[in-house]
DNA sequence: AACTGCTCCAACCGCCCTAAG
DNA sequence: TCTTAGGGCGGTTGGAGCAGT
């Protein structure tokens, strides 16, 4: 049994809208505010899904958005964030007022991609592009790791293809394969507590008062992160943890803070 | 003018997470 | 504890607009 539809497909407008969409759409959040996407459209006379008003709104109606070209001062925020948080776009935009994620996405894929290619800069791992990729990769588990099966994980969920038939050779490999898109995700979610934070020096004073915010500005535009910092539970590398350093002790890209606590911390511009 | 290729971005899709029952 | 609806998110797509030929 799958989910049901989030509407009722064949009675819903697809692709750009009118005016006469947007207005309603807007005088029915000024009246009655946002939330309940889902009998939005039908209590505001939209043919809409309402995952489609809540886009619509969200990426292009709101008031408060700023429209028009980044400013160099978003550009480098948006790639220092990016270097922290890869493709986490909501939190990106969280940290631009008047921004989207969808804008951020796309600003993304269409300009800065490319700025960072043309300063010899690999997109996604912000370091050189002729550099061996010594870094840690959150969305690949080390290859000899054997990663055990989830809870969640049915032999159902993994035993059809688009042809209806597979064998057990390709039942394991979807296994596997699935796992290893778990990965990382799961690394992150269950077994590192992951302290996402920008600080300004690489002193071990520094490391401690540096768990904090960002240092910005008064348009908050204005960001000093030239480091950057992961923390995990006690006790542990966090490199040994991802399966880069075989044994527990400490590593050269891990320091150990006066909780005990082991902090991973790599130069972002190296 | 017509065609082609490229860029950009709004919108859609499908999956995941979470709260409520 | 389990199920399900709803919301949120990241990846992808499609089409409008533009430049070059």
């Amino acid at each position: 049994m799958g989910r049901s539809p989030c509407c009722e497909k064949a009675h819903t407008n697809k692709g750009a809208w009118t005016k006469e969409e947007d207005q309603r759409l807007i005088e029915y959040i000024r009246v009655h505010g946002e939330g309940c996407w889902r009998s939005l459209p039908k209590a505001a006379g939209l043919l809409r899904c309402g995952k489609s008003c809540r886009l619509r709104w969200i990426n292009y109606l709101r008031p408060d958005l700023k429209r028009g070209n980044f400013t160099p001062e978003e550009d480098e925020l948006i790639i220092k964030l990016h270097s922290l948080l890869g493709n986490k776009w909501s939190l990106i935009a969280g940290r631009l007022p008047g921004r989207t994620d969808n804008e951020i996405k796309n600003y993304w894929n269409t300009h800065i991609k490319r700025k960072l290619i043309s300063r010899g800069l690999n997109p996604q791992t912000h370091r050189p592009l002729n550099e061996n990729s010594t870094h840690l990769d959150f969305n690949s588990p080390p290859h000899d790791l054997a990663l055990p099966l989830r809870k969640t994980e049915s032999i159902e969920e993994n035993n059809c293809t688009s042809s209806g038939t597979t064998t057990d050779e390709e039942q394991q490999q979807q296994q596997q394969q699935k796992r290893k898109e778990n990965y990382g995700q799961e690394k992150c979610n269950q077994k590192l507590n992951l302290e996402l934070s920008i600080g300004v020096g690489p002193t071990q004073s520094e490391l401690t008062r540096a768990s904090s915010n960002f240092a910005e500005s008064k348009q908050g535009v204005e960001v000093h992160c030239n480091y950057q910092f992961l923390e995990v539970k006690q006790g542990v590398c966090l490199c040994w943890q991802l399966g880069f350093q075989r044994r527990e002790e400490l590593c050269r890209n891990c320091t150990q803070n006066s909780a005990g606590l082991f902090r991973y911390c790599s130069p972002l511009d190296s």
